[in-house]
Formats: structure tokens, sequence, C-alpha cells
DNA sequence: TAATTTTAAAATGTCGACATTATTAAATTA
DNA sequence: TAATTTAATAATGTCGACATTTTAAAATTA
């Protein structure tokens, strides 16, 4: 009946973590025992233990005798969070110009290709979208080879996201808005390919900070 | 009895984090639920829960059915750890020196008199000189204002202390050593003065790759 | 002897129970 | 009535117990 390889707190991490980054839960929520034992089928320890993961994670917080809470947010840690993921984005892509083979080259390419091919298309399917754009800034960087940036990168993707969902509740996706930031992918893809690596950079950190004054909008 | 502000497994985590970092434990070293429980005086759930911490921090990896231990350390991970916390402190320093104000000039100022008093100085201690040492980095990057890259910075150091130790472990300190890079110590500090971004940049990353080589022989 | 199987021992991960603390509701006082 | 105290309810954090799995040792076989 068991077989799988993952125990049980490994599990409700994953669904956790989903469950908070999609919105499931709202900032601030409290998290009850109780409730959530019952959610998941599952008993206390394997349940608190997922929950001191996402606490190191800043995901949750925790405060003696009063339980655990989904993190709060706020403006300044949107934008924080925001310029820290543009500069590492920025370190990451520019160790990936310079170690890039040809393997790398390549996987841009075709990366941008199937993107630029949906951006196009007409019935879009927002997550197909975003598989595709995720694919593509993957690709941009994944030369970058170093295991702990790119932990790091994930990380504040992972809280990024979060941001993200908060506002895709309220607010319908703008397909030219996808249009229009097309263009920077193209150009994105020109420059690495042409090793340009300070235009490149300069590039990316600008336009993963665009969606940030949309999302402050959202939250005040 | 019980006054203490945290509960029992954030006091675990705590000890367990510095066991860790300061080499109570060896890397791969198998973490006993039982030894751990009796040396700590714990039971089962709080240990567990400050393990999982240790994992989502990547001082512990653990195996379903299999136990906890100690992560792993390679000359790949010393090197990598180390380039990152390079990238990063450079990054936190640009920030700083565009945003430092007077009291951060003044706190560099102060700083940097304390280490290099005790730098020349006759019977060093070396927990002092480690003290000072940090505090010192610690001012020139102060002004930088992100939280997020304050937190990545001073997760990258506990992981890179790990290796400082594990070396210091089997070779006494050189003084000479301390004396040599002292110079880029005030250097830093003039740099950082002068608001010489890229310079200041540059130094404060080789400056902390310097100690690399050293470390790479002692684990091979 | 070497390789395999069987048996015994030890360790892990999960659960529910319980004491302690916090929160809410009711009762008392001013 | 409003504020404070008391009682009740609910929730948290910790523990030891137990089923399951792994590991080590002993026994069997080739």
């Amino acid at each position: 009946m068991k077989k799988s390889r993952q125990n049980t707190a490994a599990q409700i991490l994953d669904s956790l973590t989903n469950d908070i980054i999609q919105g499931e839960y709202s900032p601030r929520q409290k998290l009850h025992i109780k409730t959530l034992k019952d959610r998941y089928n599952v008993g206390t320890s394997p349940l608190r233990e997922a929950l001191s993961q996402l606490i190191a994670k800043d995901l949750v917080v925790s405060e003696n005798q009063r339980g655990f809470y989904v993190s709060g947010i706020s403006i300044n840690d949107l934008t924080d969070i925001y310029q820290a993921r543009a500069k590492i984005e920025g370190l990451c892509l520019e160790m990936a110009i310079q170690k890039g083979d040809d393997y790398w080259e390549s996987n841009i390419i075709a990366a941008s290709h199937r993107l630029a091919k949906y951006t196009k298309s007409e019935n879009i399917d927002m997550d197909e979208w975003q598989n595709r754009h995720f694919s593509f800034h993957e690709a941009l960087v994944s030369g970058c080879n170093s295991p702990r940036l790119f932990q790091i990168r994930q990380s504040l993707y992972e809280k990024s996201t979060r941001y993200r969902n908060l506002w895709l509740k309220e607010n319908v996706t703008n397909f030219e808005t996808l249009q229009v930031n097309q263009n920077e992918h193209v150009t994105l893809m020109v420059l690495a390919l042409e090793r340009d690596t300070k235009a490149a950079q300069k590039l990316i950190e600008a336009h993963i900070m665009t969606p940030v004054e949309i999302i402050k909008k959202s939250l005040s």
C-alpha cells in the first residue's frame, strides 16, 4: 500500500508550499494544527515537520504557544524580493554568458521559439504560457553552473510568485502586455548569443522589475 | 520554571546549527535520533522539527527510513559557496555604497579602527579577532538595506564558516596572514568612503575568495 | 570458504494522549 | 453599562508507545 519514496512530512511540505504560493491560504492567515491535520489526513508530527521547513523558507512564521501563520506581505517586501531577484538573475546570466556552450545557445533558441510561437497564437492558456515563459528564462541562465546561486534564484522566484498570484487573483491577465514584453525576450536572446554581458544583465534586471509597479497598486 | 520565550524545537535548532557549523559533527555523519535525544535532553518531536529546519538550510540531509545525516562537503561545493558569497557580498556592498549615510561611514571607520588595533596587538585571541573581523565586514555592507540579500549573505556565510572551521581544526592560524590581508581591509574602507563602487566590489570579491585555495588543499 | 538466506536487533517515522498555555465566554464587581 | 475577574473551552507543544523498515548478525547452503 505504501510505496511512496517520500515520507509523509515531505509530501505535506509539497502540498503546503504549493497551497501557500497559490494563495490557497492568505497572508497572515492562522494555520490551525487540527484543521490542517484533517485537511491533509496526517498526524501531528509530519505536519509540524513540514511547517518547520516552511519557517526556514520564510513562508510561515510561528510564535511560541500561539501556533503557525502564513507569512505576511508588504510593499517593502515585494520590492525587496523583486530587486533581489533581479540582481541574482543578473548574476546568473552573467555567469551563464561566460560559461555557456553550444548546447546552452541552442536551448535558448529553442525555448525562445516555443515562447514566441505561443505568445502569437490565438487562444492562450495561461498555465501553458507561464510554462514556456519560465522555461525560456531558465534556459538563459542554465549555463551558470552554480548550484547555490541557482537555488537562491529558485527560492526568490517562489516568493515572488506568491505576490504575482495574489495580484492575478483580482486581475485578468492583459494579453497585450504579453505581446509587448515579448520584444524584450527576443532582445534578451540576441544579447545572450552575442555574449553582450553588460547589456543582457541590464535588460534582465529591468525585465524582472517590470511587474512590480502593477502589483504594488493592487496591494494598496 | 519554564520561562523561555523559545520553544524546545527552536532551542535545539540553535544548538544543532552551532554544533554542525563548529564541526562538532563531521560531514556525512549519521545523526541518530536516540543519541541526539539523550544529548540534548529532548523528546522526538522538537528534535525532528529542528532537523527539518536544518534540512531546509542544507546543513542536514535525510533519506526516508534511513534517518538524518550531516550534509556532505566537496571541493566543488566549497568553491561554489565562496564564489556565491563573493558575488552577493559585492552586491550588498554596491547597494550600501549607493545608499550609505554619515552613520554608515562612521560605523565603518569605527569598526576598522577596532580591527586594526587588535590585529597589531601582541596576544591575539582568535575568537575576539573573528568578532572584530566579522563586525568590520558587516559595517561595510550594513547600509545595503535589503533584508533578503542580507539574509542570503548570512546563510552563505554560515555555510562557508563550516568549511573554514574544518580547515582551522587541522591548521593553526598563521598570524602573518592576518597582517597581510589587513591591508585589504584598510583599502576597502577607503574605497567605500570614496564611493568607488566598482573598485570596492572587485576587491571585496577577491578578498573573500582568498582562503579558498588554502582550504582546498586541506580538503584533498 | 564464499554466497545466500534466515533470524535478531536496532532505528525510523507516525500516531494519539496529555500537560500547559492561550483564548473565549460567563460571571462578578464598580 | 463598562471594566475587570473568573471559569470554560480550545489549541499548542511535548512525550512515549508502536508498527514498519532497515541494518547487523547468525545460520544455512553450495
